[in-house]
DNA sequence: CAGTGTGAACCGATTCACAGCG
DNA sequence: CGCTGTGAATCGGTTCACACTG
């Protein structure tokens, strides 16, 4: 967007391919549970598997962070949670607020998944007056008022946002305003920020929707054959999409085709 | 994947990138907005930067559509919001259970972006029995022995698993045995499943470990200047030196890290 | 002539396949 | 011999730049 240029040209040595470094934690979470059952060595087939990747992007992915595995051997379990926790930045605490303390920024609060990992959640803050106060996940919720001060005081850099949409992007000048450099953003809405703060976002709709066109796909498929030809033809502009080529068929258990909009 | 396997091999016609598959959620968003202000047409330039994209890219995701705009001209807001919502398979109804009741549960039941979108929730279920009959969001919770009739009664396709981690690969077992295509996963474990079944999955401490990746290496920027020269002649094995935040170090003969684990 | 639609160049990520090493 | 580590091939996606059109 606007903000484009976040320009990653710098220090080109440091180069960990960000798919690499996505796939990451899903590494250091199947390491962790080995660690756990105190395996001590997993080989790069075994780790894939438990990751739910294939072992070739495992072993690329790991070339990136040095040769750290034992020909013929594989991988020790333990100094690799290491590395990787270290390069992930985990072997530090990483304080974070959460602001927006509806049902999903409570979730987000007693989500064992955050403290377990570097990150501890330092307040909890809402900007609703009846919240103050209220105890949630074990910690009081604190005023929106309070924010500036919150993060500057615990030396806040990392922000969760699980307000409403029409809150987020005021809440999110807010923050950076405030010191923070790394927005994890729950609001259907895409915020603006300046050069130099990292957005990630997580829209539960969205991945809803993807799942639904692949879906529709899957039921199309049972007519596919002919389906593909009516798709050729399909390509046609008609204003009044009688063709649509895409069976909406809904397979199930029931079977019925509900009414393939009215076009 | 293991997933693999869908074999989307010819039908060359309908051949819709995944990557745009994952953008078209996010323009129906912006487009959406725009429909609401009775906005009658966009620029791909403006509707880019509502959606956080650049223009080429939105241009080259509408053209895997067909040709929807007008040229000179721009979008027709509600003609493409339709087009998009068909792609999706947005135009039919598809009812979603949601398995696991807690926090995350019911903070998916209560959200709105489902209802909005072509998304009924037909049904919330725990296996805990205490749930059974409490009300979450208007519809009180079943209890997982039903899970099957459920499924079955409603012709659900698409289940959210939003158990804990334990439980999770079960529940999906017999979501896939009752007839679910399509799965959306919140909790922190890969799932198997058979072919023909998708899976995505969310996982909000992955996101979360990826902004402190990113974070870190902003705080080693400070001192980057000279990092990146360091980093040069980091080449070498070097000493096994500090953990300054850089360092990709070919694991020198042995040269173990003293192991600083935190346990 | 503004703005779409798209071939072609480019770039990053994945996969292959095997050399190298314990 | 088994498994890692990695160059080389491949693939998919993004960006560029411009021909084309309403």
């Amino acid at each position: 967007m606007a903000t484009g240029r976040t320009h990653r040209p710098a220090t080109r040595s440091r180069g960990i391919p960000e798919a690499t470094v996505a796939r990451l934690p899903l590494y250091l979470r199947a390491l962790t549970a080995l660690s756990e059952r105190s395996v001590p060595t997993v080989s790069s087939e075994e780790l894939a598997t438990a990751a739910g990747v294939n072992s070739a992007k495992l072993r690329k992915d790991f070339s990136y962070l040095g040769s750290y595995g034992t020909r013929g051997v594989g991988y020790d379990v333990e100094y690799l949670v290491y590395q990787i926790s270290r390069e992930l930045g985990l072997t530090q605490d990483w304080p974070v607020v959460i602001v927006g303390i509806g049902n999903l920024g409570a979730a987000l609060a007693n989500y064992g998944g955050f403290a377990s990992r570097g990150f501890r959640v330092a307040a909890l803050i809402d900007a609703d007056p009846a919240m103050a106060g209220k105890p949630v996940a074990g910690m009081p919720v604190q005023h929106s008022d309070e924010l500036e001060r919150i993060i500057s005081d615990n030396g806040v850099s990392i922000g969760v946002i699980a307000t409403p949409a029409g809150a987020a992007q005021q809440v999110c000048e807010r923050l950076v305003a405030a010191g923070v450099t790394s927005i994890l953003n729950f609001a259907p809405t895409v915020l603006s920020v300046p050069d130099g703060v990292d957005v990630r976002k997580v829209d539960l709709s969205i991945e809803l929707q993807i799942l639904a066109f692949h879906e529709q796909r899957k039921a199309g498929e049972e007519a596919a054959t002919e389906a593909a030809l009516a798709a050729a033809a399909e390509r046609e502009g008609s204003t009044d999409g009688a063709a649509d080529g895409t069976a909406a068929h809904r397979k199930g258990p029931d079977g019925d085709v509900p009414a393939v909009m009215p076009a």
